[in-house]
RNA sequence: GGCCCGUUCGUCUAGUGGCCUAGGACACCGCCCUCUCAAGGCGGAGAUCAGCGGUUCGAAUCCGCUACGGGCUACCA
């Protein structure tokens, strides 16, 4: 059998890592073993629409490389891929479940229910539909149908207990008493997700339901429906809970950070994709380091973890810097492109390798490679060393010029530079700091006779010479540094 | 409250009865390298495998109870 399973998100809001987390192993899974991913839009409930989510939905799978294989945008087989297009087909279910009985109408009012809750509250008692609609004269049942009396459709829980089979974690075992006559149909004629997933994953043949662990309390009202519908039900699997730092489920109604929002922060997919993967599954080689082909080749659904995973950001950071050391340097310096308007292309192509492995997130490429746009301008904090006087440092910068003025910048120029040390009793380091922060401003850049090259002769002459112009301004009566 | 799920270093995890005096990774600490910052290399600290009781010659691994944590409990998904 082809393995064919789905990520099936609501349009109401953004796609969080824990949503991602859910479509990525959906992903992973339906490749490793050549099935077929689908994106299917449960876009049921009216009052939680949001019209800007879905754009942001697909843009979230696409930023990460999860195509689907079905679904918006692409088509598929099983057309419209949108619940809110296939009203039909849960209202022939409906009729079909309402026709044997396992269904009902029920016309409690909104209002009638919340002060059920209420009271149930009040006595301590579980709260739970008190089953009032639950067997209506079927005479009286049409006569309100036909006055126009609004309606929704009930399952009519049997008795008995219901087994759900969970490919990692086994059988769970549930009382039917516990499980409350869901509602299917609203009485704006849409259907609930419980009726609408069972639906269509049936219709779209799906083989897995590979979904997050929230569900596993509602799925065996799903196991139930199939039966009614006298389906076979699909594989479930119920991926373990993204927790945040408070051990809470990471929600986007709990203010989860939208996936969208790590790429503005500098994060590669690559690594979103590597970290989302190590949460609640494991390749059980000790291999952290994957990208999105060898995940799919090495993921075994089988071992996927059955606790709740927290989402830890550092070691994201730490997944995101072996990514970009590991792109190609032309790649890293068109993923660093868009951190940098301003810098000309080829010193960004020059500049990109030196300051590839110093970086953790794309965002620290402007003030690694700010000194390339533009000269310091008057920052020089920390230009004169601890140990030494602003005169020293002036006549260190002297000294050094005259280096520079007699080549090319470069790495030949260190024994020239270590020599300038020698001769004002500074230690090496003590004239390459003055010299950074002179070029740059900055206490922290790539190497700098590299970064000097960058520059160019003329460039750094001037500089320098700006520096020790700050520097003699400043003997003036103002603080130098 | 009820139902369900879970519990191995701070975090992600390896581990499916003896190879475990519990391994790796991140984070942390130290050393090396070094013109800064990183990266990299080496080393360290860190888990009585939630607790208790069973089963067994032998348990992190099997069973039970307890505790704690989480999820669900909508005409949301």
């Amino acid at each position: 059998m082809k393995v064919r399973d789905r990520y099936a998100p609501s349009p109401t809001g953004a796609l969080h890592p824990g949503n991602a987390r859910s479509a990525l192993f959906n992903y992973l899974f339906a490749h490793r073993e050549e099935g077929t991913f689908i994106l299917r839009i449960e876009d049921t409930d009216r009052r939680r629409h949001d019209d800007g989510s879905l754009a942001t939905i697909m843009e979230g799978l696409r930023w990460l490389g999860l195509e689907w294989d079905e679904g918006p945008e692409r088509g598929g087989p099983h057309e419209p891929y949108f619940q809110s297009e296939r009203l039909p087909l849960y209202q022939a279910a409906a009729d079909r479940l309402v026709a044997t009985g396992d269904a009902y109408r029920c016309f409690c009012t909104p209002e009638r229910l919340e002060e059920l809750r209420r009271s149930q509250e009040r006595a301590h008692m579980p709260p739970g539909y008190d089953g009032r609609c639950r067997d209506l004269d079927p005479a009286v049942v049409a006569g309100r149908v036909a006055a126009g009396d609004r309606a929704v459709i009930r399952m009519r829980v049997p008795g008995g207990s219901t087994a759900v089979v969970d490919l990692v974690r086994g059988t769970s075992e549930f009382a039917n008493a516990t499980l409350d006559d869901q509602v299917l149909v609203k009485s704006d004629g849409y259907p609930t997700y419980h009726l609408a997933s069972v639906v269509d994953d049936h219709e779209m043949d799906i083989t897995h339901v590979v979904r997050g662990d929230e569900w596993l309390p509602s799925a065996p009202k799903h196991v139930l429906l199939y039966g009614m519908l006298g389906w076979e039900p699909p594989v479930f699997v119920h991926l373990p809970l993204v927790l945040g730092p408070d051990r809470a489920k990471l929600s986007k109604r709990h203010g989860a950070v939208a996936l969208l929002e790590y790429r503005d922060l500098g994060y590669l997919p690559e690594a979103m994709v590597n970290f989302l993967a190590l949460l609640g599954w494991s390749p059980g080689t000790g291999d952290d380091f994957m990208t999105l082909p060898q995940l799919v080749q090495a993921f075994d659904i089988e071992k996927v973890q059955v606790s709740p995973a927290v989402f830890d950001a550092a070691k994201l950071d730490h997944l995101n810097g072996q990514h970009i050391r590991a792109l190609p340097p032309e790649e890293f310096a068109a993923r660093v492109r868009p951190w940098v308007p301003e810098l000309r292309e080829e010193l960004l192509a020059a500049a990109a390798p030196l300051v590839q492995e110093r970086m953790t997130r794309l965002t620290e490429a402007p003030g690694l490679l700010g000194f390339l746009v533009a000269a310091p301008d008057g920052g020089r904090d920390g230009i004169v060393p601890k140990k030494h006087d602003r005169a020293a440092t002036i006549e260190v910068l002297r000294d050094a010029r005259a280096v520079f003025a007699g080549a090319d910048p470069g790495p030949g120029l260190e024994p020239g530079l270590r020599d300038v040390a020698t001769r004002h009793d500074w230690k090496f380091g003590e004239v390459m700091m003055t010299l950074r922060i002179a070029l740059t401003g900055s206490p922290v850049t790539p190497p700098l006779l590299e970064s000097a090259a960058l520059l160019g002769q003329e460039e750094v002459l001037g500089r320098i010479d700006a520096s020790v112009a700050a520097l003699e301004g400043a003997a003036g009566g103002k603080e130098a540094s």
